[in-house]
DNA sequence: GTCGATGCAAACGTTTTGCACACTG
DNA sequence: CAGTGTGCAAAACGTTTGCATCGAC
């Protein structure tokens, strides 16, 4: 039972579709951002802007090391490091702790969250409105803040319940 | 900016106080559970599930460590881990991801959830209850069952807000 | 030419594992 | 006395850092 889901697959919502993607960001304006901010313009940090552009899903710095050395075998893993805390930084770009694997990167598009399947590692997406009562309570009753988008809920999906159903040799297992 | 938060504060709760502290487990009820199930009791074992009925917060595997070995240093970090996983497998433990840090345990007195704050540690516990509409939507449109208590959620505690108001040197900061 | 950004390799903190030995049942 | 559980040491994993060099401005 180690390395499950190394590749996230993201389930599709089921009617609307794709209304959370990337709101047209591309290369040039987060180039401009950067700029404006007072930084150099690099290739590796060109290509890493270009491949989280085009994996419009999220992936870990790992996923998208290889993504980026596909194009130039050069760039260490660690550019892809210092340039995603960068990006956060920026707000152009945005983590969230998917359970126990890597964390997962991706365009700061906002309004949704996260829940990932414990045992395929499948992911979907949530409203962030839903938080609501979450937010309220932590909010009257402790002052807290909570941000729903750094963290991944975690749980079931559908394939994984079913075969659990089906096949019982089922450990409580996953991490 | 490394390591902040190695003793996790729990915050208390306002009025409820402690509703849902260990509801009286006991060594003997947890050793009784193991010998039901065909596992030996060894020391480690025993002073392991003592720690963790004693530290009601939730704490690492290197916190338990220590306390464990506050009593007998000759427990390995390994056999803490080790027992964790047995223990969870039995539902008799439960762990959470806390944001970035180590994984943290706690017994699995179910029906609250966490948030911890990005930039101190301090943990809140958050009612069950209050997921009642992710919970929905999850399993209505994607047939996924969200499981609260797996991961913590993450924000930003009262005092926390406070500061970063006042002291503007705030970075985009915390992991 | 300056200084921010990079590649490499080594360090880090947490968790897992292989192995020989110890102890419970 | 069988075999689970243990200690130890080393590996694995994701991430961070030190340092010399490179290259954008």
């Amino acid at each position: 039972v180690r390395s499950a889901h190394s590749k996230v697959r993201v389930v599709a919502s089921p009617e609307s579709g794709r209304e959370h993607l990337p709101p047209g960001v591309t290369e040039a304006m987060i180039v401009e951002q950067l700029r404006a901010d007072g930084h150099r313009v690099t290739e590796p940090r060109r290509l890493i802007i270009r491949c989280l552009i085009e994996a419009h899903d999220h992936r870990t710095a790992d996923d998208l090391a290889r993504a980026v050395q596909a194009i130039n075998p050069e760039v260490a893993l660690s550019t892809i490091y210092r340039n995603l805390e960068e990006l956060e930084r920026l707000k152009i770009v945005e983590h969230a702790h998917v359970g126990h694997g890597a964390v997962s990167y991706h365009l700061a598009a906002g309004t949704h969250a996260h829940a990932v399947c414990e045992s395929c590692g499948a992911t979907i997406e949530v409203p962030e409105r839903l938080f609501g009562p979450l937010l309220e309570f932590a909010e009257t009753t402790h002052g807290f803040a909570i941000d729903p988008h750094h963290i991944a809920l975690v749980g079931r999906c559908a394939a994984c319940r079913r075969s659990a159903a089906t096949g019982p040799g089922g450990a409580t297992g996953q991490r």
